[in-house]
DNA sequence: GATGAATGAGGGTTCATTCAT
DNA sequence: GATGAATGAACCCTCATTCAT
């Protein structure tokens, strides 16, 4: 049976203005850009589709079509929340070129605007939050966390290494979560004490 | 609660044996402690008036009565934990009479039962996530930290006390959000190394 | 806590035009009524929550608040069906004295304007079809069959009212799904077969 | 099927390995054969074309290709159903010999496997359901019933035909419809009033 | 003072259908 | 000729919240 029969008579003037985009083949990205700001603004709790869709200028029907679930989608987008700090991460220590100046990066990163960006900070605790529930979700933060330790691992021994990589995560943590202000000394102090400055 | 037809049999005549609690002097109590059971078990975005109404068997409307929101609730929830993680922290400090047995008491703490329970820990980063994104909990984690730090404060002097805190915090989360185990003698290290164990 | 404090400015004025019903004891009733009327309209397949809420000028929600499933309403429809019919066919044989006078009472059954009526069929084959997928379902047919043969036992010994309680449903059915008309005579002649007319 | 990324490995090369078949010549009869199984499962209410087309095992864009709509491939499927119980029937009838045989035939096929086969008969009730409403569907049934009526014509007079067959159906029905289990004898016993066995 | 009956907005998800390829 | 990428409407259902009692 040949095709539908009748439809000859549709587009019978010669420029349309593209009623809907056909192919998109960054849909996937797009969707996973606006999922994070998404989250950054309504927390995890607050992340519906239909959010996330209006986010993307995409309809909605389109992300249940390019993901199988919204923890996919979750998943995708603290994918790329990790690989983005972990990039600053890696580009800060990079510029060091020997103990002290790492020390002097990873003050810099603790104090920086990465890890102390609002948006980033709010996503790096949802995901957290979300991680001690969902092993799946454990993966990128370890991964994350593996990044981040071979960066810092250029300049130290593995143990020291491991510890300062926490102590990063706390000092960070402490000074969002505390309403009094931590003075920049007593990071650097930290630092020191840690790697064992002479 | 649908009427299901038939209720009949529901006690015309005067006598009733108890049909409901006519009063309850910790109804607010009984809510928030549920409202932590449910954020345990579905996370903060999964956490609903009617789940916290099953979990402290209380009709739907109590909730409404007692609490002005959910909120009110969350807050008043997430303080009991702060609470008694506090506790935990105060009792376990309290055994120590000097630095030395201070810091195998930090040691015990970050690799005990009370800092590494699942419930406690994921009902911990529910409460930072939400903190860093409203001001109100803010106060919550801080009123946390400064008990606990109070309770470090007592063996070693304010800069170092802000250091320990953040790094039992950092090493907490970090054993938590890995998928490789962290040695407890790297834990011990850490300490050591931050309160400048001679 | 005394009850959300400010919402002492509610109504100023003194007549309110009632903005939405608040109590309405037959709501489940007029609900199911609805029901069976989309059924009859669209089929069971094409039955939705919101089709059955706009039949009964009923708000969405209102269904599933009262009832716990699309299944349980279709339940309560059907039986209102079932019983509907029922109802016919005891009035219709009552009306007999004798076994010839039932005689003529099935055939009128069978020709008549109950078991003929578009409506009514529509709806018994909607049943069937799900009867024979759904046992919870078969209990309404099987209370609908032994009202029917109750009916028509009162003349008849028990085989012949089960032969005879099949004959109807056969011919109703073939009188409805064939094209050609059933001659009345034919399904006089039938009846008489099957009791025995001397 | 979403994109899922990495589509690199598709094929860039000249050769393929049959990466889809190239031509089929019984599309159409693959995809109402699978019509009826997802109808058997799932009813006409749960009838998707999506279902339909994984049960067959072929593209979702070849069923609109194929066939005008969904309710083209249900007539398809349901002409299928019809006559693959109308060869069943012909098949039963043909073994008899004479009248005594024939009554035997009869009542074989009701209480035999082919009419309570659970697939057969709920496809069956499926198809009567529809009929009632939609007539084209109704040419089908009448279609059904004429070859029912011919295979048993060879025996009996025409009214006794339309009587038999109208009996055959309400005893199938009501022995599928009961929860009581209907007696060997009782079928039998109808079937020769009816035909008038000596 | 306290509660459950009731609602409408919005939740995730599925679907027939369209269209570029 | 045949297909899968894509859409938006509709689906069922859950929810916070309101209000009469």
């Amino acid at each position: 049976m040949p095709p539908t029969s009748g439809t000859a008579a549709q587009g019978q003037s010669g420029k349309e203005s593209t009623p809907h985009r056909r192919y998109d083949p960054d849909r996937r990205g797009s969707i996973s850009d606006a999922a994070l700001d998404v989250i950054a603004e309504h927390g995890v709790a607050g992340t519906t589709y239909r959010k996330i869709a209006a986010a993307a200028g995409v309809p909605l029907g389109s992300l249940t079509y390019h993901f199988e679930s919204l923890d996919e989608i979750l998943q995708e987008a603290f994918t790329k929340l990790a690989n983005h700090t972990a990039d600053g991460f890696e580009a800060a220590m990079a510029e060091a070129g020997n103990a002290a100046q790492a020390r002097a990066a990873v003050v810099r990163l603790i104090t920086g605007e990465l890890l102390n960006d609002p948006r980033n900070m709010v996503l790096s605790y949802e995901l957290y939050a979300l991680a001690v529930r969902r092993p799946e979700l454990r993966q990128v933060t370890d991964a994350w966390m593996a990044r981040s330790r071979a960066a810092v691992g250029r300049f130290f021994d593995p143990a020291t290494t491991i510890m300062l990589d926490a102590l990063i995560e706390g000092l960070t943590m402490h000074r969002a979560l505390s309403l009094a202000p931590m003075p920049r000394r007593t990071v650097e102090e930290a630092v020191n004490r840690i790697v064992g400055k002479p």
